[in-house]
DNA sequence: AAACTATTTGGCCATTTTGCCAAGTATAAT
DNA sequence: ATTATACTTGGCAAAATGGCCAAATAGTTT
């Protein structure tokens, strides 16, 4: 039973990680506007473009981005379109741990 | 403009890395269902309980819960109740993530 | 006040994650 | 065929995480 939760608690953390990343949370946001290609996400990101290659990798293994190559290029383009919504209820839950007393009223509405 | 996305993008990173372990996961689903002590989850989780302590100290600091303190003991308590229906996104993205081909037409629906 | 219970904190080591550079692969252009 | 372009992969050092034990703290009970 318990390993059945254990199990899916691992499943949900390896798709999770992959978004803990300011990186990866920047090329997530950008993708969510619609497909772009290394070069312009790397640009956005401000990093070596291995480095931005890799976080790509790294959505991809877990399904949250699909990739479609053309040419030289390589597009990335976000699978789950409902991360806007979650995304903006973390905004929402960090605001109000930011704020001096954290109280219980606090609590998220979505 | 982009300072700002990074900011962003910087503290979206924080509350979603804190998410992102299975033990913290499992915290948080049994959190979803009702408070629990430390000791509850210690329980559930199968670390030391330091060890899970330091889990919940990091739920915490990102507001994800929230804490009461009871007596001897303390209470953890979910403060994004709306954390239900991301997972189970996660789910449905890891399911697809691990079919055979994973193909465009995979994406969530949610 | 002493002993006990529930939890947190401090260290410390093992493991994982990041990021850059260099090298490799694949497709296109000359 | 060569050269160029767009990415990916391998390797390695630096930084961040995770987990246990021991010690400290806070609140209870006797």
């Amino acid at each position: 039973m318990s390993a059945q939760r254990q199990a899916r608690a691992a499943t949900r953390a390896t798709v999770i990680k992959a978004m803990a990343h300011p990186s990866r949370l920047l090329c997530l946001e950008a993708l969510m506007a619609g497909e772009r290609c290394v070069a312009d996400l790397t640009n956005l990101v401000g990093a070596d473009i291995s480095t931005v290659s890799k976080h790509l990798a790294l959505l991809r293994s877990v399904g949250l981005v699909t990739v479609e190559k053309r040419g030289l290029q390589v597009f990335y383009q976000i699978a789950c379109p409902c991360l806007g919504t979650f995304f903006e209820c973390m905004d929402d839950l960090a605001s109000s741990a930011r704020s001096s007393k954290r109280r219980a009223a606090a609590r998220c509405q979505c």
